[in-house]
DNA sequence: TCTATATACGAACGATGTTCGTGTCAAGCT
DNA sequence: AGCTTGACACGAACATCGTTCGTATATAGA
């Protein structure tokens, strides 16, 4: 079986007449599985931008062109990547009376996911909405919103909405801690510069910005991620 | 004056003195207008990843290494390519009785903008918070929001979570386009096809995709950009 | 006139994703 | 047991990318 078939049977209804009888060297050196977690413990480790083909294959002792023979394509690596990802997610049996709570939990797990491989939500981005694990996600979130009585249209456009804000959250923290760990200089992460250069901006052309600098530059940890999620699910409540 | 300090200064507040008595060539063969004239033209018309060092500076006859008098970076590029969209972006006067049509028309606009640029709002998603223009754009939202009575935080923090949304709405949308274009299979963008797919799915584990395909797959033109908007704008209203 | 400096550009460097050709080895068929 | 087939492995190379170096040129201030 190629790399390019497994590819193709990801993204079609899994058919068990078709996984079996194939022949399989008895040793393979390198297992698909093997990719994925050198992978990702390379992203882990430094990051999305590191996952480099023949970073990933000397990490396997070998060289890139082994990488084919499992792998069709970088995007096809991606892919890879996110269905891991997707596949540790734990999905709650829903539970009507805390479908709040219980998006949110998912929400905050796909987050975490993200930025503990960070720059990998860029990939997610690109995801290819039928694959199997994105759908087991968006299946539970579905069954999630409608136990909680979200109208089904309401509920598909959330989920939609939802995986789009953590993704675009999650890439945009890991752009500012990759800036902050290898710049120099220009690009500003630190608060307190922050306020200086907001303090001495043109009163005339800035003034909400200069008043209201406090507020523009706060939130700790995940303040603004929490901030956005209630937005989205208290309207969604309110439908 | 280097590329290099052109940059800084765009991140600095505007100081007039600076900007006058500076030794210029008479006839400069290329401009830093021609170079984001003409890599903007090059994106509208083959999207972002077509934007090369080479195939730009090709387009102004000349090799690579001739724009790098005029441009630090390849980021700083995309620095100034997103200047320059929210350079065109025209902020309303602040209507406290029409905040919510105000917001939403600069977030339409901005949308617009990432697609007339396909893939160009990866960029923005990594642009400083520093950026003059950036900062303009951002200071518009907030007086419609202050305008309309939306508290500081909850506006600085709207804003924020607006934007990223746009940005990975446009940057989604912007790769379907280009997979549609140029794709050899696997990748589904037809509707009907998405919707042959969910029927197929084994229906034990996918129950509620199965029943609700229709509405996971709705969405003509912009429905999906418009519901979520109305969801963050009237959540911000009601609290 | 002289000098400093912004601009221009050919050539090259290192790194990237990917392909080609060839080789190896286990599993199935006769 | 021998032969074929298909999956796997990998060295070498290709085209392309962003970027730098060295150098040439022309202009604005001294």
């Amino acid at each position: 079986m190629n790399p390019r078939e497994r590819r193709a049977a990801r993204h079609q209804p899994p058919n068990p007449e078709a996984d079996a009888d194939r022949r399989r060297r008895r040793t393979a050196l390198i297992t698909p599985a093997q990719v994925i977690d050198t992978a990702l413990g390379l992203i882990a480790a430094e990051g999305y931008e590191a996952l480099t083909m023949r970073r990933l294959a000397g990490a396997l002792d070998t060289g890139p062109a082994s990488l084919y023979a499992h792998v069709v394509d970088k995007a096809d690596l991606d892919e890879l990547l996110i269905g891991r990802l997707c596949a540790e997610l734990v999905l709650p049996e829903p539970d009507p009376a805390a479908w709040r709570e219980q998006i949110r939990g998912v929400c905050t797990q796909i987050r975490d996911q993200y930025l503990k491989y960070p720059g990998i939500s860029r990939a997610a981005l690109a995801m290819a909405p039928t694959e199997l694990e994105a759908m087991r996600v968006n299946e539970g979130m579905l069954a999630i919103l409608l136990a909680g009585g979200v109208a089904p249209q309401d509920a598909a456009w959330a989920i939609d909405a939802l995986l789009l804000y953590v993704a675009a959250y999650c890439l945009e923290r890991s752009i500012a801690r990759q800036r902050s760990t290898q710049d120099d200089a220009v690009w500003v992460v630190d608060r307190a510069e922050l306020l200086r250069r907001f303090a001495a901006l043109p009163a005339a052309t800035f003034p909400h910005t200069i008043r209201h600098a406090a507020e523009l530059t706060a939130g700790d940890g995940h303040d603004r991620f929490d901030f956005t999620l209630t937005l989205l699910i208290d309207g969604l409540a309110r439908r």
